[in-house]
RNA sequence: GCGCCUAUAGCUCAACCGGAUAGAGCAACGGCCUUCUAAGCCGUAGGUUGCAGGUUCGAGUCCUGCUGGGCGCGCCA
């Protein structure tokens, strides 16, 4: 319907011009809102208050040129029931009932495809998410990333992307070393506290979890590969090999139990091991982005905006972790992802102006800012009231384990990615973890749950119903009309979420919506005797109900037929 | 010192690329279950959008400067 308006006052807009009301080469931008007050209408445009001054007139008296042409067009009447000038010069725009319900046919015939579009043409946009070194278990941030990563992948699918999603990791790094030192250190019985326990070692409970596992000669499969363990505490390589696997199985049991799959692990060494990195490395030394320097090769990513140049290669011989993560994404570019979001902690931030130096400095071609970015805050979590800094296994954090044990996978997700990823976030376990009217998640399932117990019990009394002889002109009353606008909102609001990348927005509409879901049924009986009304309120109720799941399933939450 | 994020009701957060009287939930208070799930609804109260300027017909939103909080600023990742 916003769709119809727009169009309807683009053509108004040429024929004020054809009129000499407005001049030629005058472009505004068509602007068509909700309204946050009834009083408004269902629909408001600021066509006039943009124009007046091009106009010569003031906002109001061009507002009633406009009405008085819109007036004479039949076709937008039939929509429209009346219109209003308010305020400085907005045109309030009040549907006809014909006009609200339509939206009821269309997502009816095209169910879960109701609010998808084709945005993305089918072009390919890879994301990489969470990408934890496979160091330890997923800690809560790493669930926020999971979380926001994934519903923009849903977002994106919805919008017409063809997604890949992706898993970087580092497999080879000091952190690796460290891991492995860690672990050989419990193979060989030491703990934390003694005296030969490494230097910055993981202290974490679950390093000797890993030891056991390698003791006892345990095969674990992750990323495609078996890895079955020596059993040789001297055998610092075996350990590695074994220890990664085995953590790296483990962040894959939290991720699936969290709902999250990858199309695509890519390993670090196989950059190196291909010879992805030493590549990279020739070509910008031969664009001339880099020097040498006190045994160091540098690379001048201060002509790309840094404000101060970068060590590529350290003096010991090894590259510094950005030239691997250089290398990455010349190879995503090469793969033909015109369209790369990289999903990350806001902690790792400097390293956008490295990896986006680095890419330009090979002079390939890559647009200058490339890729797009999109970054989350930390999070910090709370029970009774006191901050939780630390689980069992892992020591020194909260893991995405705990939370999904603790307070289930669907509440979870909606609490991590119902926030603004700019925003810091407060996870709240006891909020979290209400079966009351407290928490939005089931706030929003019990509605969805509410309406499949009315289609269930409709059923069961024999009521049947068809959308053809149907008469939506029934849907009358206050809650019903807010509920409609509600549910045309839909497919902007999805279009709008994909394109800003925040999926934060679908959590905020589905309350909304929730609300005047449980509004309506508060107000209105839908089994009643007048089959006329009966009809009309159990195809709203059909509708209202594809729309929460569709909502839920963008965010990876469960749409319940009943609670 | 520099960079990024942030500051909105007592608390947790929204506010659709600048729009009308800044909205929800929780907490507080008052109502609604012989009727489709009360995990619900209705109502009352709660605000100088951190501060000071600027741009605009119009600013929580954009610009400048301050102040407070978070995160970064390594030949760690």
């Amino acid at each position: 319907m916003k769709a119809f308006i727009t169009s309807q006052l683009d053509q108004l807009v040429s024929q004020l011009k054809s009129e000499a009301l407005l001049p030629e080469d005058f472009q505004p931008r068509i602007q068509i809102d909700n309204t946050k007050d009834k009083a408004h209408g269902d629909l408001a445009s600021n066509l006039a208050l943009m124009s007046a001054k091009k106009a010569g007139m003031n906002p109001r008296e061009l507002a009633g040129q406009i009405v008085e042409r819109l007036e004479a067009n039949g076709e937008f009447m039939q929509q429209v029931s009346k219109m209003e000038i308010a305020g400085p010069g907005f045109i309030n725009f009040f549907l006809s009932t014909s006009a609200q319900t339509a939206v009821i046919k269309e997502i009816l015939e095209q169910k879960a495809a109701f609010g998808t579009s084709n945005q993305g043409q089918g072009e390919k946009v890879q994301v990489e998410f969470v990408s934890a070194n496979p160091t330890g278990p997923l800690h809560v941030g790493h669930g926020r990333g999971a979380a926001v990563g994934d519903c923009l992948c849903r977002l994106l699918e919805a919008t017409g992307w063809s997604v890949t999603r992706e898993f970087y990791y580092n497999d080879a790094g000091a952190q690796i070393s460290n891991l492995a030192l860690s672990v050989q250190a419990r193979a060989k019985g030491l703990t934390p506290e003694d005296a030969g326990w490494p230097e910055d070692g993981y202290r974490g409970e679950y390093i000797q979890e890993v030891a056991r596992a390698y003791l006892n000669g345990e095969t674990v499969t992750a990323d495609d590969q078996e890895v079955k363990a020596a059993g040789d505490a001297e055998d610092l390589e075996a350990i590695r090999r074994f220890a990664v696997a085995y953590l790296r199985r483990e962040q894959d049991l939290d991720l699936k139990a969290f709902g999250v799959a990858f199309d695509v692990y890519f390993l670090e060494s196989s950059l190196y091991a291909e010879g992805k990195v030493e590549e990279a490395v020739q070509r910008l030394i031969e664009k001339g982005y880099t020097y040498e320097d006190g045994g160091a090769l540098w690379l001048k990513t201060t002509e790309f905006g840094d404000d101060k140049d970068r060590v590529m290669r350290k003096t010991d011989g090894g590259y510094t972790y950005f030239v691997p993560d250089v290398a990455y994404h010349l190879n995503k570019w090469q793969r033909g992802f015109g369209k790369v979001i990289n999903e990350q902690g806001a902690d790792h931030h400097s390293t956008i102006t490295r990896v986006r130096a680095g890419l330009q400095a090979l002079e390939v071609d890559i647009p200058e800012g490339w890729p797009d970015y999109v970054l989350h805050q930390m999070v910090t979590v709370m029970r009774s009231g006191e901050e939780v800094k630390i689980s069992k296994r892992a020591g020194s954090y909260v893991t995405l384990r705990d939370l999904i044990d603790e307070v289930g996978c669907d509440a979870t997700r909606y609490f991590l990615a119902a926030r603004a990823a700019t925003s810091q976030l407060t996870f709240d376990i006891d909020l979290a973890r209400s079966q009351t009217n407290d928490n939005p998640v089931y706030y929003i399932q019990y509605a969805h749950a509410r309406l499949c117990s009315v289609a269930r019990q409709a059923q069961e009394k024999g009521m049947s119903w068809t959308l053809a002889t149907t008469d939506l002109d029934a849907l009358q009353s206050e809650q019903e009309q807010a509920l409609l606008n509600q549910l045309a909102r839909f497919p902007e609001v999805v279009s709008i979420a994909a394109r800003e990348l925040e999926p934060h927005q679908i959590a905020q509409y589905l309350r909304e919506l929730a609300a005047a879901m449980h509004s309506w049924y508060n107000a209105c009986q839908f089994l009643v005797e007048d089959e006329k009304v009966r009809s009309a309120r159990l195809a709203l109720a059909a509708a209202t109900r594809q729309v929460l799941a569709s909502g839920l399933q963008l965010l990876g939450v469960s749409a319940p037929e009943s609670m």
